[in-house]
DNA sequence: ATCTATCATAGATAAGAATCTATCGCAATA
DNA sequence: TATTGCGATAGATTCTTATCTATGATAGAT
């Protein structure tokens, strides 16, 4: 009986209702022949009497009653697939997948507040990994967006800048070079470093920066997260590159100074990419969109944080 | 996206769960141009793109994924009714609903378990009530089969004998004829005489006896219930007509006696009847074939309790 | 760089589905 | 008995569908 069509369904669900063959054919605009036509066919396929006939009233067979629950079941599904169909469409519902490396994880969770807010049917998921997990997740395609602080060479993928990632050197707040303007790349490279581990693209464009001006690094320490940098910063353990975006609202506050050395910040950028090649969900492509057009708001605001002096991590007078 | 087919549900079931339109393709005996073909259409309908392609893997997008949940679970449904089909067709299920007059109680639940223990699918509906309603049921269409005494006259039915239902005089076992022998109905005229309500069989039946041979009868009692009718015999009220099956296996043993009245016992039958025009179920033929081959073993039944000396109810040399 | 696997597209065709009009047969009803 | 209402049947038509072959495009793999 799979070879049922859904119009046979549908006629016979009219039928079963109404207990009228013609009432059906109203309903449904056809004639009545019609109907009979595909309940006769039906009827074949399925091998039962769906109907009988007594005078001229029509009852079900228990066949018939069968039928019927099972069609309203199926109707059930399909309308319940169209009201989701139709949410994703109005961006009703859906699903949006990030993954994003680990630093991007100080400011995405304010973007997809706001976002969530202006879509409160969307369900977000956020992965935070090392940029090595994205990469993988890029190429075998299992989120919807990611964001690295880097372009990917290796996989052929759509990037876009999005926001600036300034690169700033941190050291305690009382640290001698805390007060000091205008450091010179080579006070600071005498300087315990204390580093994410090989791999971290903010190592590797710090690496970038000194090799360019021909300088070693003394790597005092490799820490796995940047948290945990801060920490080592705060006791003295040595100073550090870090994404200025690292100093976020819950940073401890008063023990951590940005120098002022030449050349920094190093201005990377934050990327969102996406496989080439991928037609993005409705969902992404809007907050793909809602990310262009925020980008603006959130330099705004990290600079007010960071730089305009609303930030507590700066001495007066630096900015 | 009623329009769709489930032809285009089953290509796409296929598709997702070998994420591949060629294999999909073998699967289903097709070309592959024909699978891409229905998911086009499929994809248009829906609005939505529902398989995307990275590289040469294909991927489910979200509404992908609920389109294959909403296939699963419409699949089940087919499936699950098929299964209810097939075993109507079989006999491994179904169910039988029958109406009976109240005086066929006392054997139809034997020919029911019978039929039953052939049948063990088989889910069987019984109900008892007065002739007048079973009359109504049947021109109603709400049952399979009824079971009747008498043919119906005013609706259009099919019916046919398949018991014997001998009316008996009976009487208290202390009552002064119940050990004469070929009693004239004119003794028993004037004996006080019990009787079912108006409208039920057997006193139909009864009085027409009497009004052939041009008695009257001195109705002492109307009684509601066959049993309530015996237990008035048994206190001497008077002496009734009965259907000689009302004296079952759990009859009040050895206070009852068939009296020996010329012209009984009066040979009535039992009917099965259906709408005529009505298309039995295949539940309901079975259990009439069944009918007709066990009437010959429920007569010898009957036979061996009431008449050949077995049942208790009659006095020694009575047969 | 070439080969191979995979999906998309185009064009053709044969099969079949859905539908109609006209008419018949039956049963309930007036 | 005549009429009416309802479903079945027959035959015709139109349109769609499902399908094929042939070919093109793209991206991994060798």
């Amino acid at each position: 009986m799979r070879h049922s069509t859904l119009r046979q369904l549908e006629v016979f669900e009219a039928i079963a209702r109404l207990k009228s063959f013609t009432r059906a054919a109203e309903e449904l605009f056809l004639t009545q022949p019609t109907v009979s036509m595909q309940i006769k066919k039906l009827t074949d396929e399925i091998g039962l009497p769906l109907f009988e006939q007594i005078g001229k009233k029509i009852y079900l067979t228990d066949a018939g009653k069968e039928l019927y629950q099972t069609c309203l079941g199926i109707f059930e599904h399909f309308s319940r697939f169209e009201m989701i169909a139709s949410d994703m469409k109005g961006l009703k519902s859906g699903k949006l997948r990030l993954a994003v490396v680990t630093t991007a994880k100080y400011f995405t969770p304010r973007l997809l507040g706001m976002f969530c807010q202006e879509y409160p049917g969307i369900d977000v998921a956020l992965i935070v990994t090392n940029r090595e997990r994205v990469l993988e997740r890029l190429s075998s395609n299992q989120d919807d967006l990611y964001i690295l602080g880097q372009v990917p060479d290796a996989i052929d993928a759509v990037a876009e800048v999005f926001l600036d990632n300034p690169l700033v050197v941190l050291a305690a707040a009382d640290h001698p070079l805390a007060n000091e303007k205008r450091i010179t790349v080579d006070r600071i490279s005498d300087e315990p470093f204390i580093m994410r581990e090989p791999g971290s693209g903010t190592r590797m464009a710090t690496e970038r920066f000194f090799l360019e001006r021909s300088h070693k690094l003394k790597v005092r320490m490799e820490l796995g997260s940047n948290e945990a940098i801060k920490q080592a910063i705060v006791g003295r353990l040595g100073i550090a590159v870090l994404s200025r975006h690292t100093l976020a609202l819950d940073a401890p506050m008063g023990q951590l100074a940005i120098l002022d050395v030449e050349g920094f910040p190093i201005e990377r950028h934050w990327y969102f990419a996406y496989p080439s090649g991928k037609q993005l969900s409705i969902v992404a492509q809007t907050f793909l969109e809602y990310l262009r057009q925020a980008s603006d708001y959130l330099d705004d605001l990290s600079c007010r944080h960071a730089i305009s002096g609303h930030c507590p991590l700066l001495k007066d007078g630096q900015h």
